[in-house]
DNA sequence: AAACAGGCCTAAA
DNA sequence: TTTAGGCCTGTT
């Protein structure tokens, strides 16, 4: 990956990157790590997706192997984007490694057909939240929810340094260009609040999350130094979350690779595909990685072919 | 209309 | 320690 040049122009910030491996906006914001980015139309790009990460509100686009990242600039980039989109990591090393760990066919085949997806670095509250707001719920929703919650307790984020045309568009969209709450604006909200925006039952599960976090009874910045099981048992403290959640929080929140969360997809592809003894830690380091690509592989790529 | 959606909690064996 | 129900809401 080589950083190619700064754009800008007409009050456009971007950089511009070529050399890109391993990386689709589309399998990345479709594979259901994250809920914040949506599809924009730009006809310069063949695909593009915005939203707002970190409090920052930005737009990813790639063209062959260059890629776009609009709304930022040089230093931002490395010191935040480049992270967050995983470009720091060397996924022909990880791939490398977890074929390395299993002979398993399907597991070969989902390597190779998900290439291109790459685990997101997301703000550890957000990714926490946002999975307890997943529980017994489906994307579309969640996604709602999410957007609702950010409307009413987010902030409006500085979209000045992107095409203004995408800007506007997107933002037909409830809460597209609010930044994500942060715990003390839901504990200010209330659970009773929470509920009016339809968390339903989870209301009290996000109520309890904001106020441990935020009273410092949950660290979430010491989960980050902590082995995964551990941080797996401290997450699991909070009402309403439990190994699934918990898994992907730290996946997706924490860089923590070998978190593998087991879902209703992830069950099915272990049945069908995985020896009974099958343990995550078989996998190696990049356990998590692998349960991203089989995710993807059994829910996106074989169920669509009929079963 | 009944079941289900990327789980978890609680009560009961 | 393990196992059924129930759960907010929305969609099919």
């Amino acid at each position: 990956m080589i950083f190619e040049k700064t754009l800008c122009e007409n009050k456009i910030k971007a950089v511009k990157l070529s050399g890109v491996e391993h990386f689709s906006p589309e399998l990345v914001f479709d594979c259901g790590q994250s809920f914040r980015f949506d599809r924009v139309e730009d006809s310069r790009h063949e695909c593009q997706f915005s939203g707002v990460a970190h409090g920052k509100y930005i737009s990813v686009a790639k063209d062959g192997d260059c890629i776009y990242v609009y709304n930022t600039n040089e230093d931002e980039f490395n010191s935040l984007w480049k992270v967050y989109f995983g470009l720091d990591r060397d996924y022909s090393e990880i791939n490398s490694s977890i074929l390395s760990l299993s002979k398993n066919p399907a597991l070969a085949d989902a390597v190779k057909k998900s290439s291109g997806i790459r685990i997101l670095r997301q703000d550890p509250w957000e990714a926490l939240c946002s999975f307890i707001i997943s529980q017994n719920n489906n994307i579309p929703r969640i996604k709602g929810l999410i957007s609702s919650l950010s409307a009413k307790c987010g902030v409006e984020c500085d979209v000045s340094g992107m095409e203004r045309h995408v800007a506007t568009a997107h933002k037909s969209v409830v809460g597209a260009t609010y930044s994500f709450p942060t715990p003390e604006s839901l504990v200010n909200l209330g659970e009773d609040g929470l509920r009016v925006l339809k968390t339903g039952f989870r209301a009290k599960y996000i109520y309890d999350a904001a106020q441990r976090v935020l009273s410092g009874q949950t660290v979430l910045a010491d989960i980050d130094g902590m082995e995964t099981k551990a941080a797996l048992d401290e997450l699991c403290k909070i009402c309403g979350v439990g190994p699934k959640v918990a898994s992907c929080a730290l996946l997706f929140g924490h860089a923590k690779l070998d978190a593998f969360p087991v879902d209703v997809w992830i069950k099915k592809v272990l049945l069908k595909y995985f020896d009974e003894d099958f343990s995550p830690e078989s996998l190696g380091e990049y356990a998590g990685v692998a349960q991203q690509y089989l995710f993807y592989y059994e829910r996106y790529l074989q169920s669509s072919k009929g079963e």
